[in-house]
DNA sequence: ATAGAAAAGTGAATTTTATTCGGTAAAGAA
DNA sequence: TTCTTTACCGAATAAAATTCACTTTTCTAT
């Protein structure tokens, strides 16, 4: 049985894919060597690509020490409220904040997980008590002591699922 | 005061890494336009940001969805073992791990929060089997129902912080 | 304040890359 | 098989990156 996946993209496109998932700026003449295509096949490709949604974003990813961003936050929350009007407000309150760089609805303890990027100590109770006032009853906060591993690469390439 | 960040770089130096990390594949003529520099000194402006690792990554982030990935979960673990040697064997593998996309050391109730990256639920199953062979003593699996923002955008801009 | 040195900027020229286009080969449907 | 569609290639063109000689600005030390 054929993923769904390889309906619509053979294994060039996959190998573009994740290429560009590592090395964004890569010109399109490398990337033409790389996967045994002419420049213009390969350009096209790409376009597809973005044109299909495959591609969500082009990003480059600064560094958080050097430009001052010394903690990083896991915070826990749940709301009281759940009216499906009241979750709207608080949650586009969310999207809105620079500092919430992602937050997820999750199954457990919690409604939600929120990755939040904060300068110093004291920003960070500011930002708490923002929380506070959206009607947020629990909250618990966690510090990212260490990284281990960031990445934003996703396994699309066969012999990457480790065992 | 003035903070850190700008003994060494200026407004057009942030205003650089904000458009970067936001649109990685503007061309450096537009980019020139923007921050209202020539373009031969805003591409020496780029090169000495990458330079001076101030640039991490650029990447392009591809759609989980219309690949197949079904699942985003967040794990949440402790580990039994406090021998340093015994840790770096468990984080070792932790990073070689293409379904792990982050994991980052926490305080609070568990040592580690994973996020993971899955295609369907067999392969859940396959992934916390693989943990739990690594000494992993508790484990808490919470699965990201929706996303409400999902972003890698720093807040380095004066007017980006909300109140 | 001011002269000298260092750093950053500009515009034109050059090199490299992206993009377009006409023609060809390959793949799929009738 | 024949027709149609799609994808590819190589050459030509357009656009962008990069280099370079020169100028302006900024900083430092007198």
């Amino acid at each position: 049985m054929e993923s769904i996946v390889s309906k619509v993209l053979d294994k060039i496109d996959l190998q573009i894919l994740d290429i560009l998932q590592k090395q964004v700026q890569i010109s399109n003449i490398e990337m033409a060597k790389r996967v045994n295509l002419s420049p213009p096949a390969t350009h096209a490709r790409i376009k597809r690509l973005e044109q299909e949604g495959f591609i969500n974003q082009q990003v480059a990813i600064l560094n958080q020490e050097k430009l001052g961003f010394d903690l990083l936050c896991f915070i826990f929350m749940s709301t009281n409220i759940h009216q499906e009007e009241q979750i709207k407000v608080v949650e586009k309150a969310l999207k809105t904040m620079p500092e919430v760089l992602e937050c997820h609805c999750l199954t457990g303890e919690y409604d939600y997980l929120l990755k939040v990027i904060i300068k110093e100590r004291k920003e960070l109770e500011l930002f708490i008590r923002k929380l506070n006032k959206l009607g947020i009853t629990r909250i618990q906060t966690s510090l990212a002591l260490r990284e281990i591993k960031c990445s934003t690469i996703l396994p699309i390439c066969e012999g990457s699922i480790s065992n």
